[in-house]
DNA sequence: CATATAATGATAGTAATACTATTATATTTG
DNA sequence: CAAATATAATAGTATTACTATCATTATATG
């Protein structure tokens, strides 16, 4: 990656956490840690005490970053997000042809995660991990209509509909623009998913198979007419 | 829905429960219940003693008929896909073209659920919604290798390798059939989730709007040729 | 450099959850 | 009617998800 990226903080909306775990040490911990712990024991074993004990911390002092682990939940995904977006925001900027633009921003979004090594504290390969098996956890609540109120999702939402203008400066007609878009990000996670649980029913063994699955279905919804 | 399956029963891996709900008034109690709680008050809300104070019966009753909630979700949604599942096969059976048949495939796996009055203590319509918004949960866990094991999910793979096969059938050249069937089936629920809670990220906003982008997607994709 | 302020740590406590175990009481069936 | 089975009632346990209080340790500022 690209070194612009050591000067730059993915913002996250201040009301997921009580302080910034960017603003200090022990805040980076608890973010260094958790992604270690939920990848390796999952989101529903995980505890702060446990967190606590792991990073040689107290259960009250986790407490003064973030309310909740639900919260934590949050920030560990909406940062992924932000940094996904960056990446795709910095790789897609230059590209006038719309319909590379769209082949590199669906590259970006559905390959699999490498170590970004702008953010020392964070392991994105882990983190997209947790992504694929925890993030839809994050949504499917009752609090999801006030929490989005809170605008704990923006970042994802703009993702989607970046990807989705795009979809839109190809072909101003077709429809189904927004759910395409969804359906290429949340579908992609599930692919990777599915590779790694239910192998029988995915085709996407290789390395990177999502991406070609992905191309492959919207230039064929597309771009029909160039067949 | 026909008659016929008055006389059927869903047939769910016995392993799920302890005692068959369906053998006892209080089991059918506890399915009938269980459905309009965690509909209304969400999974994680939801718990056993909650539901005995709520059919008059006791939380070691409860526990006589399934493990824990997780069991009793794997049941719920292993009912809701055998039901849908034995939909599929009924409505398409008897339909020799393979595109015709996929077509109606697709239009029973993404329509929105109507009540059938075969299962007097089912409610369907509330079951696709609990499917809708907890059926992801029952699977993100760190048990589902162990789980897929003991057959848990047979009759959710069992429908989209029925649905890859029809893909399959009508262009075997096509090398993402399992991908798209696995994108449709679970696509079409988060399309669901996002129309209700992310109205911006999905364009399915009237009723069964999911079927008319998921027609247009699979046969862009698989029958450009036609076009 | 002293001291105020903020950050962290330690300890204790609470209500609820997710159970298990035991015993009592109905209900069914042979 | 007796025996077996199903259900209900009660109690108990470890863990979770916190909240509250107070002590200690950094750090910042005047």
């Amino acid at each position: 990656m690209d070194r612009l990226l050591q000067s730059v903080k993915i913002n996250i909306n201040e009301n997921i956490y009580v302080k910034d775990p960017e603003s200090s040490d022990l805040g980076k911990r608890i973010i260094e840690e958790s992604i270690l712990m939920i990848n390796d024991m999952g989101f529903e074993s995980f505890t702060f005490k446990k967190l606590g004990a792991k990073i040689g911390s107290n259960e009250s002092s986790i407490y003064r970053y973030f309310e909740n682990k639900h919260k934590l939940l949050l920030y560990l995904a909406s940062w992924y997000w932000g940094w996904l977006e960056y990446q795709l925001v910095f790789a897609t900027n230059s590209i006038s042809n719309p319909k590379e633009k769209l082949e590199k921003t669906i590259e970006i979004v559905t390959k699999a995660t490498e170590e970004d090594s702008s953010f020392s504290h964070i392991n994105e390969v882990l983190l997209n991990k947790i992504v694929i098996n925890e993030y839809s956890k994050s949504y499917l609540t009752k609090e999801i209509d006030a929490e989005n109120k809170e605008g704990y999702f923006i970042i994802y939402k703009r993702l989607v509909t970046r990807i989705s203008d795009m979809i839109k400066a190809i072909d101003p007609d077709y429809p189904y623009a927004s759910s395409l878009a969804s359906t290429i990000l949340e579908g992609s996670l599930h692919q990777y998913f599915l590779r790694d649980h239910f192998p029988s029913l995915t085709d996407c063994h290789a390395k990177n198979a999502p991406t070609a699955y992905f191309l492959n279905l919207v230039f064929s919804i597309l771009i029909p007419k160039t067949k």
